[in-house]
DNA sequence: ATAGCCTCTCTAGCAACTAGAGGTTCAAGA
DNA sequence: TCTTGAACCTCTAGTTGCTAGAGAGGCTAT
């Protein structure tokens, strides 16, 4: 059995964190010892585990928390579990093309300014004047830094 | 003058959105009527549409903030502008390359998985396991999502 | 026994809004 | 002029995924 700080050591994942999880119910109550401290079994270990990774690849917890429960039902199909990571994909995908555009539209603005005074200045221009800007991008570009 | 409504329509920002950016004091507090409704000037409506262009452009309120103070000295040199606007680059191309790096081991994932049941499925097995991935992910992956 | 680290719960904070409650004001039609 | 209904007001709380801190108690080694 592990302590709550051997376990994040084990998984990489924080203190505060495991606690978190276990508040909104990603993962259960784990055993305490007699003084009240959890205790944790290598199940919740590789459970966490699982969960970090998935978060490494950026998945929702909510996400998360429907893999978890597909994964402890093995003799389903895994359609859903195909689902939710192409949905992930297509999510990645879709922030990626934002971000393209708006590198090409920093760059440009960048590239522009010749460095004098702010009156000058192509990037204050730009951010000013939308009329100046080569793609016709809008509110959705922001979304990226969802 | 224009009321927030007005407003919001004009620059394509949400009323509460106006309330909240002067709540934060990027905007400042606008003049109000007998009935104690904001009234803007256009002055105000300029400012408002660079602020949502600069959002739109994926800069963080910090940074328009400064942007906005420097717009208001046109006098000064824009170095300081270009700055902000070269580390808002390198953010953005920083979360292309990490979320390349996602991309590529979702689609890894999803290509290995058979479309059997979800003891067999890759995307689990892989989820559960890092050791079965092809790169040497880490936590900073998820950053990108910030 | 006591020092020093670990753990406990609880609350508040981050970005950048969004949603809702409950009440007031304004503009246009009858 | 009156009335209706949309737009406005303030305030609080929720979103996502944690992180930081306070103040109290537990555990282990010397």
């Amino acid at each position: 059995m592990l302590s709550i700080g051997k376990l994040s050591e084990a998984a990489g994942v924080k203190v505060p964190t495991i606690r978190y999880y276990e508040q909104i119910g990603l993962l259960g109550a784990p055993e305490r010892s007699a003084g009240n401290q959890r205790l944790y079994s290598s199940a919740s270990s590789d459970r966490l585990a699982f969960i970090r990774h998935a978060r490494d690849l950026g998945f929702p917890l909510d996400a998360i928390r429907d893999l978890l429960g597909m994964s402890d039902r093995p003799d389903q199909p895994c359609a859903a579990v195909d689902s939710i990571a192409k949905v992930q994909l297509a999510a990645v995908e879709g922030r990626i093309a934002r971000l393209m555009a708006l590198k090409s539209e920093l760059e440009r603005m960048i590239a522009q300014c010749a460095g004098g005074c702010v009156a000058d200045c192509r990037v204050i221009e730009c951010l000013g004047n939308h009329a100046h800007c080569a793609t016709n991008h809008g509110r959705e570009l922001a979304e990226v830094s969802k």
